[in-house]
DNA sequence: CGTCCTCTTGAAAACGTTTTAAAAACGGCG
DNA sequence: CGCCGTTTTTAAAACGTTTTCAAGAGGACG
């Protein structure tokens, strides 16, 4: 009959042992002798019992929680990754706290706030600015940080991230070589590294191909990266006339808007414009005009994440910094074929 | 300088108060003297102190926490719902631990033992099954529970659910409107409510249209909903030869699997077969075919359930339990015109 | 039978808060 | 100046674990 709490100290009278016996029984069932251990056993599941987790992590000193703060809940990418890091933290026993920074830096820091009250024992982040330093102070708590989808600068932290650069670049030579003359790249805030380093890679590609940057490309910067202001983007290039004959959006859902905002005008893609976009999340293969995008190993970027934080949490001594650099891989599809 | 885990008490000494006193200035400012509170917030920024969850909650008996357990987290709707919760949750100052059921009953019960041993504050569960005695067993735990996409049963616990039964209903009757003799219905398993619920609706909409169920419809059942489940059930529905003159698919992930699955066999949608979604997801009128679907107040969904969560968990006495229950809305698209 | 080991168990002290009951400070007033 | 009512502060006892250290229980062996 399971009531309302149970401690583990109802449990150790009902075994007839102490109560640091059954705390053993938890922790290190085998220090303790096979004939109390079943007996305990039995006790905690005739009284239901469940371990109080805030006592635990106070005497213990760490919770078996990790933070999770991602830009955009309702972006597949970060879904996709989101699955990924509650796949792993799952099997080892911990619980994932998320957090919706939705690309604010002040949600974003309250997010920390919370993990840190929390006591979380790591934190996974994929920073909305380009300011660090908060995550030095978390470090400086003991609490271990791994950034997912931002390259590490230092070698004294974890990071897990894709090549953006070559991403970009990826997509603009594709674009190039399918005779793209005027090019627009429409993006998030360039304070979001991805956004920044695609745009890198987008201006090697143009180099490398002998043409003029500031001729070739233009920048269309929107604030939040989704469909409303792929298709905001749309409208606003249309109405600015003299259209460019690619587009190149720093994510799925942006292009996906931007897709929209071109056929709704009447725009043919990719006839007229060819546009493609990043990220590759599942949906753009059925989209309309199937889009050509630049994929990413997300759930892999969430899983391999999850497993770095928890071994620089389990093993804080034997634990060597890794900085993860996975490689995107262009994927063709109708509209930029 | 912010050292790791500076504790309430050093702020007392720093502040020349007692211990006690930082914790009111942290809990009912309003209880201690201007100016002390002032010297004490002055240490405490200095000191950089951040209260310690856990010893907070054990002490106080409830933490500042909420899980919520999803069936799949891979699906927008499940996402939307989720950033509703995480919105709510955040104002309020409640840190959302995320559960990712995946459908699998297991791991569902896996995910609420987390949440018990964290001492949640709430569930937010949307059931992947049809037993929830499990979920009195948290409530006599003095854990409160509220039904995501789940009406209530019984008027002693809270639930936000949309009418699915309508929704089907609606569904199937604009089938038969667009002259549909066969349908099929792509279902996920019917111990998952809204599955079950929209079945009845959609027999209902035949038995007003004086059609006979067992003629009219034939039940397509998969494990997962998805879309490649969702194609799957295309590919089979072809090889078995006589097709249906319409689809409709318990939800748009697997319609949008099944457009794809229709499309690649040369089977023109609508002219050939019209098809009919759940959930109106964003993206499925930008799909090759736009999607005819059944709209939900998904994030709507999230915010009210975790007010209400949060409203029980806040005001126990006063508190009144609700099984609030939104209407749904039929889109019409191309695929279903 | 006593000694010495090893293997198990137990007692008690933390961990950092909140809360309660009581003490201290303060002001006003007789 | 002493007393009383209020406001403000404090000391100390929890909350449910984990952990350390010592004590107890069994054997094996001399």
């Amino acid at each position: 009959m399971p009531m309302g709490s149970v401690s583990i100290k109802e449990v150790a009278t009902r075994a007839g042992v102490s109560p640091g016996t059954v705390s053993n029984v938890l922790n290190r069932p085998e220090k303790v002798a096979e004939s109390t251990r079943a007996r305990v056993e039995e006790a905690i599941r005739d009284l239901g019992f469940v371990r109080h987790g805030s006592a635990s992590s106070l005497r213990a000193g760490h919770s078996r929680t990790v933070g999770l703060s991602v830009i955009d809940i309702g972006n597949p990418f970060f879904t996709d990754v989101a699955a990924g890091v509650e796949e792993v933290a799952s099997e080892r026993g911990y619980a994932v706290i998320l957090g919706n920074s939705s690309g604010d830096l002040l949600k974003e820091e309250r997010n920390l706030l919370v993990f840190a009250e929390q006591r979380v024992r790591g934190v996974l982040i994929t920073p909305a600015g380009a300011n660090l330093a908060k995550l030095d102070q978390l470090r400086e708590r003991g609490i271990s940080v791994v950034l997912v989808d931002h390259p590490a600068e230092r070698a004294d932290q974890c990071s897990v991230a894709v090549n953006d650069i070559t991403g970009g670049s990826l997509a603009v030579s594709h674009l190039l070589s399918g005779g793209a003359e005027r090019i627009a790249y429409v993006t998030g805030p360039l304070t979001v590294r991805p956004c920044a380093d695609r745009l890198i890679g987008a201006k090697r590609a143009l180099a490398a191909a002998g043409r003029d940057p500031g001729e070739t490309l233009e920048e269309i910067s929107v604030s939040v990266m989704n469909a409303r202001s792929g298709q905001q983007a749309a409208e606003k290039m249309i109405a600015g006339g003299r259209l460019p004959d690619a587009v190149f959006c720093a994510n799925d859902l942006l292009a996906l808007g931007m897709l929209r905002g071109l056929l709704q005008a009447g725009v043919r893609v990719p006839r007229d414009i060819s546009l493609i976009g990043y990220d590759d999340i599942d949906f753009v293969s059925a989209s309309a005009v199937s889009l050509s995008s630049i994929r990413q190993p997300t759930h892999r970027l969430g899983r391999v994440a999850t497993e770095l934080l928890l071994d620089e949490c389990d093993n804080p001594g034997s634990h060597a910094h890794q900085q993860i650099m996975f490689q995107p891989e262009l994927i063709i599809r109708e509209s930029a074929p």
